[in-house]
DNA sequence: AAAGACTAAATTGTCGACAGTTTTCACTTG
DNA sequence: CAAGTGAAAACTGTCGACAATTTAGTCTTT
């Protein structure tokens, strides 16, 4: 499991991540009103508990709250896929940058040895990289950049948000070996220690990961329509 | 007043705007430990509002919470306030190029009349500028971007805390003048809808605020320092 | 039949009390 | 005297109940 450091000490913690998970593999619907009470009976805790977990799952951008009417998950739209991938455009790249200037020699090693292992599985043709695989990848610059508030706004604020979109688009896609290539670049450029390099070549990887996922997306929407309108 | 759209319809807003407000004024120290209990009867209002209220401001950065042991209000230091600055010019870079991208001709002509209006104090002598004025250039850009995960980042996330740097370090500063002029070329790259050089101004620009800014925190933590050590 | 007004039901907002954890501090022990 | 022990106090975490607001449904009116 990814993000070992989030274990759950309190109880709301713990809702809150049950919620988080239901919502990010869909479980829970894209576009459902959450219900205090129902949660509340749901996971057998108190409506306070339940409140407190929609609060931070609002924080997530996994929600979205209005006072007196209540909180619904997030739509999956074209246009909100395309903001989230601005966003990370601009803070991942920021990220690169700063890995390339403040990692440690053995934590660049440590990178370079994670591409080895990516680089053993793509030829044996294991496509289970681009979940997995690349999310560490990622993960390892944005903690890379030792910024706190870079990795907070990254793994708190939008990443469980862009591993929703994945998630429920099903990406197990293609896009695996040029992808990794891409990684190569980057992790070249931190290695040698030029911040604005990595900082390009991230916001490229991040631009063509959004248009291939923007692709399935309208694909999607279309087929939606199409659906509706019979 | 500036961000006119938060109206507090509900008491937990209000306690968390006051709050906000105690704590960016400095009226509250940084590095104050939060009691929930205290706060509470000296807000006159229950602690579950007030709890309410620390979890936003922890989403706002401006306290930090640890479980089953409190709430203390963030402290700021010259790491703290690079690594701040190092995301305002990731995401207002991208705010800039964005807005040159997405902003109406009517939005632009404000823009350039409000630029207008700083220039006339400016010349006047009014260094009230920095604080009102700069805030609100910036913030025209960032709702320019039309992006709503860069809005509510930036206005939510970080901004009340930069405002707390320049509030409890008493910038009323010189760098008025030069910042000025760096106000009107990234106006007229977003005028000229030149999305990448709006976002290069823009970062320089910032970049140059912090080591302003930066400066002066230097200063102080040596005072205090000094003051310490006696 | 459509629009509006009113009432009842359901939902969110707020509160005070209890439970569990951390901190304090007097006390013991080596 | 330092270090460890163990209650008591103080604090945060959790809960169920009440208040305020929104929503649903019924009735009235034109």
């Amino acid at each position: 499991m990814l993000f070992q450091t989030e274990q759950s000490v309190t109880a709301a913690d713990k809702t809150f991540y049950q919620l988080r998970k239901a919502i990010v593999e869909g479980e829970i619907a894209a576009g459902t009103k959450l219900s205090e009470t129902e949660l509340s009976t749901k996971y057998a805790v108190s409506r306070a508990l339940v409140r407190e977990a929609i609060n931070r799952l609002e924080s997530s951008n996994l929600v979205e709250r209005k006072a007196n009417i209540g909180a619904r998950v997030v739509s999956l739209s074209p246009e909100g896929l395309v903001e989230l991938y601005q966003v990370r455009e601009s803070l991942e790249g920021m990220a690169a940058r700063l890995a390339a200037q403040n990692m440690t020699d053995d934590e660049i090693a440590d990178l370079n040895q994670l591409l080895g292992n990516h680089f053993a599985e793509v030829k044996d043709g294991q496509s289970y990289y681009q979940e997995a695989g690349d999310v560490d990848f990622h993960y390892r610059i944005i903690m890379g950049s030792k910024n706190r508030h870079l990795i907070s706004m990254l793994l708190n604020g939008i990443y469980h948000l862009v591993r929703m979109y994945r998630v429920q688009l099903g990406m197990a896609g293609p896009r695996v070996t040029t992808a990794f290539d891409e990684h190569r670049q980057i992790v070249r450029a931190i290695s040698n220690r030029d911040g604005e390099l990595a900082e390009m070549l991230m916001r490229r990887h991040i631009l063509y990961s959004k248009n291939n996922i923007a692709s399935k997306l309208e694909q999607l929407s279309l087929d939606q329509h199409k659906r509706e309108t019979l």
